[in-house]
DNA sequence: TGCTCCCTACCGATCGGTCGGTAGCAGGAA
DNA sequence: TTCCTGCTACCGACCGATCGGTAGGGAGCA
């Protein structure tokens, strides 16, 4: 099923945010996809949200397929720009994690559809997109282990196993996209304030503190 | 497309569990679901994987999404069964939270399916399908508020929102089933000690702990 | 004339689900 | 012992619906 070299080739990639209509049929997509779930929509979902035909459709995607990478794509752009390279400029490492933490949540509370998509959804992808995206899925997770690294050499670390705290930082960020809600109680800033300080404190009172086992009851 | 009332019927529930192939077919179901994803996965899938045709299974099963909705229940149920029951027993409210954290995240490595499918795909139900789970989740994660309060009440707690806390245990726990691996250099009991002592104890050194909000770069 | 944007009409494949039927076994009546 | 009945556990063949994707064409603008 290979593209057979044609014309459209010169704007095979970077199409996502450039003129005409190209944005908005992303962000729609993006949106829905979000909402019932990659398998559960239909190439005509799309087209009617937009309102034209599938046909008409296809003469801005390359594919289902192709359409979800490029939204992944997209939000990863996203992620390193908003979050990844704004943090590389951040020396202390405590500071970095602490931004790190809170900007990641707030793009996922104000989550237009696109980074929130890539958390799941992956295995829809053909054997070398999913490649690409778990690459950069993981120089993002690497990127936050040394940060951690870092401050564990600073002495600034419990004795925490860095892995397991990595991935329950990420595990607590994408988590937030199933049960925040706009309009809620609580808005993003309140939110990112929050998750950055569950994490980093923990729940428990330092006065409180002791070292305890899992003990089975 | 009701049952007409014949023969089948006083079988219709609690078959989940009991003798002939039943529990295979269920677990089976529950293991490729959980691989590929519910829409992803066909019918046959499932009764290829038993070795049976797609009619032959329909002699267990009353439908796709009525299977989905069964495993679910049955996660749900050892969830009560495992996690919350248990807990019920625990008087003192930290004692009780670092079970439940603790025995939550070890149902979820040891991972037989169940448990780990409801977390995504509720939305593959019936309205009045998706209305009970989401009552019985709802119900579980009260429990799991009611016991921080508790704990707020005793002063255990740093001064913590405690929907924000909540959701991030329920966060790191159900990340779990996206990262963890069996026969990975951490076993069970390692990762829900570890999750246990990063929920309540924080990542950062208490000696270098300062309160410091959010601060934009 | 050629390009962009979008249409109607259609394709083959796959889906969830149903149909009638059957092999094998258990048990009761003769 | 034989025969009949009834039930469980399945199968091959098929159905209507929907899917992703395509062919070919038309309207409007440059």
């Amino acid at each position: 099923m290979r593209r057979t070299a044609g014309t459209a080739l010169k704007r095979e990639r970077a199409q996502v945010l450039s003129d005409g209509r190209a944005p908005e049929v992303y962000r729609t997509a993006a949106q829905i996809i979000l909402e019932k779930g990659y398998d559960a929509t239909s190439v005509s979902d799309i087209a009617n949200a937009l309102g034209i035909t599938k046909a008409g459709l296809y003469h801005y995607i390359h594919g289902k397929t192709q359409l979800l990478f490029d939204i992944m794509q997209y939000g990863l752009d996203e992620l390193e720009r908003e979050v990844a390279e704004p943090a590389k400029k951040i020396a202390d490492a405590e500071t970095r994690l602490r931004f790190m933490i809170g900007m990641h949540a707030r793009i996922v509370t104000r989550g237009e559809g696109a980074v929130t998509i890539l958390v799941d959804e992956a295995r829809a992808l053909t054997p070398v997109q999913n490649r690409k995206i778990t690459q950069r899925k993981r120089a993002y997770l690497d990127f936050l282990r040394v940060t951690l690294e870092q401050m564990k050499a600073e002495r600034k670390l419990r004795d925490v196993n860095l892995t397991v705290a990595a991935f329950s930082l990420l595990g607590m960020i994408n988590w937030l996209s199933r049960w925040y809600q706009a309009n809620g109680p609580l808005d993003e800033q309140q939110i990112a304030e929050a998750i950055v300080d569950v994490a980093l404190n923990g729940l428990i009172r330092p006065a409180a503190r002791g070292r305890r086992g899992l003990q089975a009851i």
